[in-house]
This record gives C-alpha cells, structure tokens and sequence, in this order.
DNA sequence: AGCACGCCGACT
DNA sequence: GTCGGCGTGCTC
C-alpha cells in the first residue's frame, strides 16, 4: 500500500502530497503522523491518505509510526484542504494547526509522576536486613517509606538520589509510574450556575434546535444572559452524547468566565488558550482526543480541537477581531465553525451584542436563522451616553484633554468614593523619538516603521520585529542633543487626572504596561481590588472584567478610528463605543459615559449614543451597498514578501500580469484590481508587495479559485505569497 | 527547509 | 593546481 504524506516543512516547495511505500511491518494509517526519508534527511509526515497504487516510478519506504494514536481524523484532513481552497493555507500549516506544538519532534512527554513505595514482597525487617548498616541514608529512607509510599519528586527534595538509585538497583523499593493529567486552572473550582431561564433565553434555545439554518445570529444586548443559553445549548448536545466547542475572544478567558464552566460542566470541560504551558497544552488535547472531555473553551485555535460527533460550536462576541487570523496561517475562525458544523450536522451559533454587518446581514437574508434578546436581566438600564463637542470646547478656550463635563464628573465621581475608567482611542498613535533641531526620526532597522520608546527600560522598541535600541542620547544625523519623545496618550491622560485631583492612584493599561501576560490580569485585580480609582487605558479595557464601583466612564478622542482607510472603521468604533459603555454602572450605582469627540453629529455616535443597533445596521449596511464594499463585495489580497526586493517586484509583476488579464476577461466581475508596494513596504528586513483585488461576490468561489491557482504557478523561490479576504489592514 | 551538485576566485 | 563561495534545483 501507498502512503500520500505531507512533510513536516513549512515551505511552498515542500508542500505537495508524497507517495510512499508501507512496510507490511507498520501500521500506518490515515492521519497517522510518519517518519520518512526524504532527500537525504529523515522528517516527520503526515500520512493524509492510504492508496493502493502511485504514479511515481521509484518509492521510498515510510520508516515508523510515530504516536500510537491516529492524531488527524478524517474530518480534519477535510478540513486541511477546505483551508486551502477558502484561504490559501499551506497544507503543513493547517496540519499544525491542528495538533499541539509539542507533539512534534517527539518532544512531549506525558507528564509521569513516579511514586515510590516499599517493594510489597519483603518485609520491612527483610528490607532492612539487607541494607548495610553504613548506608544511613537508605535506612533512613525506608523508614519514611515504610510510612506509605510517596512522589518521587517529594522524597528527592529529602533524601540523596543516590540512596534512591541504590534501593531500586537491589529491588527493595518499586517506582510506578502514574500519569498525571496537567489540569490548567485547577484552582478554579466550579460554581452553581443559576439555572433559571427567561422567556427569551428560552425561545433562543428553541431556535437555535428548531431552526433549519447551520448558524444561528444570537443577537443579545449587553446584560441579557447570552453566557446561560451557550450553557444550556452546550447541555442540550452532551445529553444527546455529542460535544461542543465555545469560543471567546483571547481577552475574555477570565478565570470567572472559566468558573462558570466548571462549574456547570465539571471536568468534562478541556481549556485551550495561549496562558497553558506547552504541556497542558496536549494534556488537554489528548482528553479531547480520548472522548474524555467534551466541551471544549478557548479562544480562535480551539476551533481546531480533536473533538469527535461535534453537535455544537459557539462563537461569543462574533464580531470581534480576534477570531480573524492575521498572520501565517490567516484563516477566518467563522468559515471554520460552519465548515465543521456542515460535517458534523451540527449548530452555530454566533452571539453579539453587536454583531458585524456581514453576520446581521446573513441573517436578514435567512442564510443564518436569528434568535433575538433585547431584554437585561436586572432592570437596570444600559447607562447613559453624553456626546460632548469638544471643537466646541477648544472654542471656549479649553484646551486641555477634558472637557469641563469630564472633568468635573471624575471629580465627583472620586469624591463618593467610586470608580472611573478612561478610555483613549490611540490607534496610529505612537510615541516616537524626533531630533528637534533637524527632524530625524528614530526608525527601526529591519523595518519601514518608527521606533516606539519605552519608559520602562528607556529602550526604542520596534512594533513590528520586536527589535529592541539604545534610547538616543544625541541625534545621529546633526549630533544635537536636543531629542524629544512623545509620550503614550495613556501616560500624559495619568498626569492629567494626577493634576486634577491630588492624591489620586491611577492605573495605566496599554502596550506598554502590559507586556508581560500576568501584567494585565494583575493591573485589573488591583483596579478591582479598589487600589486605585482611576484606569486609563487603550482598547484592551473595552472588553474583560466587570467592576461594580465604575460608575463613570470617559471616552477620549472618538473619533480616532473614524476616518480610517478601512471601509470597517464605522462598525468597529459602533461596537468600541457600545462595549466601553458596558463597562459603566454594572450594578445599581447605575453610571454614564461621558464620551468626546470632534465629529459629534456623526451617525455612529447618534446611533450608539442610543443603542440602537438597528438603525446603525440599516444606515451601514446602505453605505456598504452603495460604495461596493463587503458585504456587498468581497476583497482579495494578495501579499508577496522577500529579502530580495527585485525578486518581489518581480514576482508581483507576473502575478499582476496574469491576474489583470483573467480580470479583463470577466470584467463584469471585477470592480478593482492593482498592483503595490505595500504601505509598510519592509518588516522585520523583508520586502512586501501586494495586489489588491475587489470583486463581485457571485462568482466569488470561481475567482478566488483562479487568484490561488495562478499563484500557484507563478510562485517565486526565495519569495513568500499569502493571500487574505477582506483584511483589516492594508499594511 | 536542508542539502547536494556545480561552476568561478584566492590560497596551503 | 584545490578549497570553498553560494546560485540552482530537488526531495516520493
């Protein structure tokens, strides 16, 4: 028999399918992961496929098996090439994605605990009678064992290894091995959920089973109990044998949120996030894996999880960004669930308090089934928003970055011993270093972008290769001294409110402060802990934690992420807006927004100043309509990078080539297409060009078909291409 | 990605 | 004369 194997290379020459002989000695199944020759190395496979015949003339034989497990199923070797139609994803890369990083290269161990006890065919006398009085550290060891046996790892930290060695040689004590499962968060134990359900929530789960739709929009207001319909829905699928996947964006895997589960679910829930050590990594697969766990939570790569007769997968928070991949493999997790959920015969359902023009605009279209909760739990109401004219302010002769408004309420708010957060729109803001006497800027060598100075450790770090410099003590280009840095908008907002009232303690979260993965969640323990009253920071405050003392909070600069290049600006300041509003009065202090902004009359503000999701999906939805951008169309982009910038322009200039003549052939079809230089035309020392196609969406599979075949043949050596859908950004 | 094969410059 | 530079091509 014939093994089809994808080599372990992350590499578009190597990524093809290969044909190898199997030894009648191996066990080499589909999915099975291989040890094969090839070139004159051996490397890891993947076996994707068995035949009975190959084309090729001369085979090679497949080595070994590597697990003694099948790792890859069926469905996701199906899954693997749907990636590469949909997104242009190389086979090895979906394949890696698929298993946990430590598999391979065999270099997991499972975690094995040894345990000592006494060897149970002698007796204590026996054992003792053996030993040579002069070997006191071994009698004193079998003394402690004669107590009860122990970890090895414990008896190590009392007694010397050698007296361990020395009575296992002699076979007077055993060591056994146990497995022990990693179990990430075990101090998060389980609390009763509050089983209850409203009329709403209950008519959202009847849709989600009745309706005939794959997915289902669950358009939920902030506060309508979302969270205890996933639960029930989840409950639902396990009572009928099968499994579930829930998906959060990264930030919200809060330890609550995590409780909940366990709660709920107790240990047949396996956790997948970026916070788990490579180890509790594949324990947790390897649980999925087994059938031992069948709930699985995690942020985007859990969509992946080796989960068999999937009934269920929901996306919470659909529209947040996070669930796109922007990087490498760049695939788009909702694609994902529906593909997986249209294997399996199983549900969708995509929950939002705001959810993305394309998803409300499905569901309009009855393509996704819609189940509605406008209701909140606690009759408290969403706070109140008040849009502030800051043209205005700066009109009045304030310049500062408050307007009196804000100002006068962090007083107050302060004052009754309440809390409050700001918020600051920083995107495209940096803080970079420029001489003033000629204008050099500080830029980072390996790539077309400023170099961003960090306080901490008064170092130039670039944003993009993570390449570290000496902070300038003059500039090199005229040799002055007189170098200015900008500082953070969160560090100047810090010093502002320190100004205003003394004696204040203010937290700062941003880039900056949060380099560190415990950072973050130790700023919002200590915000909620009450150490401070204030905290400012960037977008990474709009979602997580809920503070109950908030009771104010500030919106700085609204209109930041408007005026983007980017056709999705509108929605994601709605959403911003919406969600840091949410952070405001979640108990029955109630609270109020004070937002500020230059452009108040715009439409986004009307609308999320209301909360009126609605008129902001007609008013959006009209303007995608008019001005062809997605949903309407789709977005195609195709991004080459080298080290070699004429190998680039050359391979941009073939693939434009063909691509612009198959565009000029379906003309109808095509709205847009142009070949660039990248705006960030250099990161981390490679070249980046990109073409950039936007095209009517009939035909959209056909097409998207074509892009990838002609960069198929035309790929360079020695230049990388990816291809993206509808980006979110350009650079 | 590796690694071999292969054809031009300055060295024991 | 040869050691080795890295350009090019191949890996079932």
């Amino acid at each position: 028999m014939i093994a089809k194997v994808i080599v372990d290379i992350s590499n578009s020459e190597t990524d093809k399918i290969f044909d190898y002989e199997i030894p009648s000695n191996l066990n080499v199944q589909k999915g099975s992961r291989v040890i094969v020759p090839f070139g004159t190395q051996r490397i890891e496979g993947f076996c994707i496929d068995i035949a009975p015949t190959s084309d090729v003339p001369t085979l090679k034989s497949v080595e070994g098996v590597l697990d003694e497990f099948v790792c890859i199923s069926e469905e996701m070797l199906e899954l693997m090439r749907y990636m590469k139609d949909r997104f242009y994803v190389r086979y090895v890369d979906s394949l890696r994605l698929f298993i946990p990083s430590k598999l391979r290269g065999g270099r997991i161990k499972e975690l094995i605990r040894l345990y000592l006890t006494l060897n149970p065919a002698y007796t204590v006398e026996e054992i003792l009678d053996a030993i040579p009085a002069r070997a006191k550290s071994q009698i004193a060891l079998i003394e402690r064992l004669k107590e009860g046996g122990e970890y090895l790892s414990v008896i190590t930290n009392e007694y010397s290894v050698a007296a361990v060695n020395a009575l296992a040689s002699k076979g007077l004590i055993v060591k056994t091995s146990e497995q022990v499962g990693r179990k990430p968060m075990k101090s998060v134990i389980g609390e009763e959920a509050q089983v209850k359900l409203r009329p709403q929530q209950q008519r959202a789960i009847d849709t989600i089973f009745s309706s005939k739709q794959t997915a289902v929009l669950l358009h939920g207001v902030t506060g309508s109990g979302k969270t205890l319909v996933y639960m029930n829905a989840i409950k639902k699928v396990l009572s009928e044998g099968k499994t579930a996947i829930m998906l959060v964006p990264e930030i919200s895997l809060t330890p609550q949120m995590l409780r909940n589960f366990r709660g709920y679910f107790g240990d047949s829930v396996a956790m997948l996030h970026s916070g788990l050590s490579d180890g509790e990594r594949f324990d947790e697969w390897k649980r999925l894996l087994k059938g031992e766990a069948k709930i699985v939570v995690g942020a985007r790569s859990a969509i992946f999880a080796p989960v068999k007769n999937l009934g269920l997968i929901i996306v919470d928070e659909e529209h947040d960004s996070s669930y796109v991949s922007e990087s490498n493999p760049r695939y788009r997790t909702i694609d994902v669930a529906l593909f997986r959920a249209n294997y399996n015969n199983a549900k969708v359902v995509l929950g939002s308090a705001t959810p993305s023009i394309e998803s409300y605009l499905s569901a309009k279209r009855n393509e996704y089934a819609l189940a509605v909760m406008d209701e909140r739990i606690s009759d408290k109401g969403m706070p109140n928003i008040e849009i502030i004219n800051m043209s205005h302010e700066l009109l009045m002769g304030n310049v500062s970055m408050f307007s009196a408004k804000l100002e006068e309420s962090i007083k107050a708010t302060i004052a009754k011993g309440e809390q409050v957060m700001i918020f600051l729109n920083r995107r495209g803001h940096s803080s970079f270093v420029m001489c003033r006497k000629c204008g050099y800027i500080a830029k980072c060598t390996d790539c077309d972008v400023s170099l961003t100075y960090h306080s901490v450790d008064n170092m130039l770090k670039c944003h993009y290769c993570g390449k570290r410099f000496k902070m300038l003590t003059c500039c090199p280009d005229c040799g002055s001294v007189n170098i200015k840095y900008g500082k953070l908008g969160t560090q100047r907002v810090v010093e502002e409110i320190e100004k205003l009232v003394p004696d204040v303690k203010v937290l700062r979260m941003d880039n900056e402060t949060t380099t560190t993965k415990s950072a973050y969640l130790d700023i919002l323990g200590a915000f909620a802990s009450k150490e401070a009253q204030v905290l400012v920071g960037t977008q990474m405050i709009a979602k997580g934690h809920d503070f109950p003392d908030v009771t104010l909070v500030g919106i700085l600069d609204a209109d930041m992420s408007l005026y983007h290049q980017d056709y999705r600006s509108n929605e994601r300041t709605f959403q911003l807006v919406t969600q840091v509003a949410g952070r405001a009065g979640r108990s029955n202090k109630g609270g109020k927004v004070i937002l500020q902004a230059y452009a108040p009359n715009h439409y986004v503000y009307r609308f999320a100043s209301k909360y009126d999701y609605q008129g902001f999906f007609e008013k959006e939805n009209n303007v995608r309509l008019t001005t062809n951008f997605p949903p309407y169309t789709t977005i195609i982009r195709v991004l080459m990078t080298s080290e070699n910038e004429d190998k680039v322009i050359d391979c941009a200039k073939t693939i434009y080539r063909q691509l612009s003549d198959f565009a000029n052939r379906n003309a109808s079809e095509f709205l847009y297409i142009q070949a660039m230089r990248s705006p960030l035309g250099r990161i981390q020392n490679k070249y980046r060009y990109q073409i950039i196609a936007r095209i009517k969406r009939e035909k959209e599979r056909e097409i998207i078909a074509e892009f990838y075949d002609v960069i198929e043949k035309n790929k360079f050596r020695q230049v990388s291409v990816f291809a993206e859908l509808n980006p979110q950004n350009m650079a």
